[in-house]
RNA sequence: GCCGGCUUAGCUCAACUGGCAGAGCAACUGAUUUGUAAUCAGUAGGUUGUAGGUUCGAGUCCUAUAGCCGGCACCA
């Protein structure tokens, strides 16, 4: 998908766009205030103040018509440069502009304003240089959006559109917001049977059969390749007592969001994160030096009290699964233990076909715990693993969280939009808090160095961005349904079926026949509808030499081929997972 | 939580300004025994999200409420 913000022609483009909106809209609601309208990645909006009247997707139609009437007048944009005095006194009955001139520094700076027709509003620009340019350009959602970002603050209308320099561009934008909406992963989700939701329990997302052979084989490829890795594995309880959440720090950061209980007069929490519960395990026994780095993984199920608004298919739930690990080591082993994990991130991403970018956040300016010392160290250390993986990162400067900084994962999909997966985040925090010690080298308790990382981050969420990646179109070896064996005729083909069948299932491949009374077209259209990868077509000249006709997902041609070879080269994709 | 929208059969959607709740697919039954994306016929399926209200009459209008969707805020 295009980013209108990084295309720098767009970006003017957008931006005069969403002034030529705010001229629309004046027009159109006289008492229209106008906060800011800045250029998006998805495009521009303009954030307006109606008082009481309401702007709704259905107005769209009528404002766009009235961008067109004054983009055909084609007035110039020009630039007026302006004191401070000139401005406050250009636009005095104006509080929103009032409050964004008084906002700028000092007395003698010069504020720029572009005016084109009537229509004038305070920005540094640039801008194109007459509304005739601006001409293929679509309105596309409205929301509330809090004055400022500040949710205690009133709200104002917020009107997304986007603005291209030719009719094709838009097409082709608004053709792939079609597509994306065709992979929805809460439609897939509902028609390829994987998951469902119920108003008995928002934000609590069922696993139906399907669905759930998707999620156990993806959490089967997890032990697997964690176990590769050297890590061990560990199931701490879902709920624990509120002196646990006191030590941790939840019980006064977070306790709105978390689900609490009384049991026996005493007050229990259902575990938001898996920290608490794995230092615990940590403190369980004694550690030695030669024992770190101890790499502790645990497919932990979690609740969070989220916001109703804030609900999302399985993208926002509130409960999920973090495939979530603790590393205890030695300060001089973060480098080359974050080096490995950035690896093995890499690997495991590759599987997906997914691309990334990673992040460092760095030392929040305010609210952070320990040392600069330290920080400064461990921020160091992330980004020297960085650069030894070979993998760029941007920083992000303030913004690590309280108690460490942290590697976020971007992963972009096959429609390029991106998410934030992965992460790896240095603890500072819990090691001191729960007082975790190893004995070094001297016989002397040390405090380990602890790091918290996630490659999935919620495997729900995960599996979302799956569905809408491969578009429910999963790789075999993902695939909840592998193989479909469709018999010609399953009065007299389903003996030889059955028999392809057992021999697929004791090799652990997800095999289904489809022997219903209908025709051979009619069971074919469904397997392809249910995106299902193989399909197996048994018939008498099949049956007579030990072969089967073989259909993948999506093409539109088969061939016969020789049942052990078919057999064969199944379990060789399968196993080497290929894409 | 906030702003706006939506909610009709399992799914996708109809029902003019208030006037007999309907179709396709799916399901079920029967016929058909099928060779690469839909065989034919029939049957059943609904307190129109829920609770109130207005009206002779409400899927349609009003109020409340729940859930969902798009954003905002939040996201340890």
């Amino acid at each position: 998908m295009i980013n209108v913000k990084e295309n720098e022609q767009l970006n003017v483009l957008n931006h005069s766009c969403a002034h030529l909106m705010a001229q629309a809209v004046k027009r159109l609601y006289p008492k229209a205030m106008f906060w800011v309208g800045p250029v998006i990645n998805e495009g521009f909006y303009y954030d307006i103040d109606l008082g009481e009247d309401v702007i709704r997707e259905e107005d769209f139609p009528k404002i766009e018509a009235e961008m067109k009437k004054i983009s055909k007048d084609g007035k110039r944009i020009s630039r007026e440069e302006l004191t401070k005095d000139q401005a406050l006194e250009m636009f005095s009955d104006d509080p929103y502009k009032i409050d964004l001139i008084s906002q700028m520094d000092g007395d003698n700076v010069v504020i720029s304003a572009y005016r084109q027709g009537e229509f004038v509003d305070l920005c540094r620009g640039p801008h194109v240089e007459t509304v005739k340019q601006l001409k293929f350009f679509k309105l596309l959602k409205v929301s509330g959006a809090y004055w400022k970002g500040d949710a205690s603050n009133k709200m104002l209308q917020r009107v997304y559109g986007i603005c291209f320099e030719n009719q094709a561009d838009l097409d082709t934008h608004l053709f792939m917001l079609e597509e994306a909406k065709k992979r929805d992963h809460k439609k897939l989700g509902r028609e390829l049977d994987l998951f469902m939701m119920s108003e008995y329990g928002p934000g609590f997302p069922f696993w139906l059969p399907k669905g759930m052979l998707l999620r156990k084989t993806l959490e089967n490829f997890w032990y697997e390749v964690h176990t590769k890795e050297g890590y061990d594995f560990v199931q701490t309880p879902i709920m624990l007592n509120q002196q646990l959440w006191e030590v941790s720090g939840h019980w006064f950061n977070y306790r709105e969001n978390m689900y609490t209980s009384e049991i026996d007069d005493k007050m229990f929490a259902i575990k938001p994160m898996n920290c608490p519960g794995g230092m615990l395990v940590y403190k369980n026994g004694l550690h030695s030096y030669k024992d770190l780095p101890w790499r502790v993984g645990e497919l932990g199920l979690v609740h969070r009290h989220e916001a109703s608004g804030a609900l999302n298919g399985l993208f926002r739930v509130r409960n999920f699964t973090q495939d979530d690990a603790h590393i205890f080591m030695t300060e001089e082993q973060i480098e080359s233990e974050v080096v490995r994990l950035i690896q093995f991130i890499d690997r495991v991403y590759s599987m997906f076909n997914l691309s990334y970018t990673i992040e460092l956040s760095t030392r929040p300016e305010e609210k952070y715990i320990g040392s600069i010392e330290v920080w400064d160290k461990s921020e160091a250390a992330l980004e020297k693993a960085c650069a030894a993986a070979g993998k760029k990162c941007k920083i992000n400067p303030g913004d690590g969280a309280f108690y460490g900084p942290k590697l976020d994962f971007h992963i972009q999909d096959s429609l390029g939009r991106v998410w934030q997966c992965g992460t790896i985040q240095l603890d500072m925090n819990l090691p001191e808090r729960f007082d975790l010690t190893y004995v070094d080298r001297d016989g002397e308790k040390k405090r380990p160095v602890m790091l918290h990382r996630v490659i999935f981050g919620s495997v729900e969420r995960f599996i979302g961005i799956l569905i809408e990646h491969f578009a429910g179109a999963f790789p075999l070896w993902l695939a909840p349904v592998q193989v479909k064996i469709l018999p010609v005729n399953a009065e007299f083909h389903l003996g030889y079926c059955e028999n392809l069948k057992t021999r697929l299932m004791e090799e652990g491949i997800r095999v289904e026949i489809d022997d219903r009374n209908e025709k051979l077209g009619y069971r074919l259209r469904e397997a392809q509808m249910h995106k299902i990868p193989v399909q197996w077509v048994v018939g008498d000249g099949e049956i007579a030499n030990n072969e089967v006709n073989v259909r993948r997902y999506g093409k539109n041609e088969s061939r016969t081929v020789n049942a052990d070879e078919a057999f064969a080269k199944l379990a060789k994709e399968i196993k080497n997972r290929s894409l």
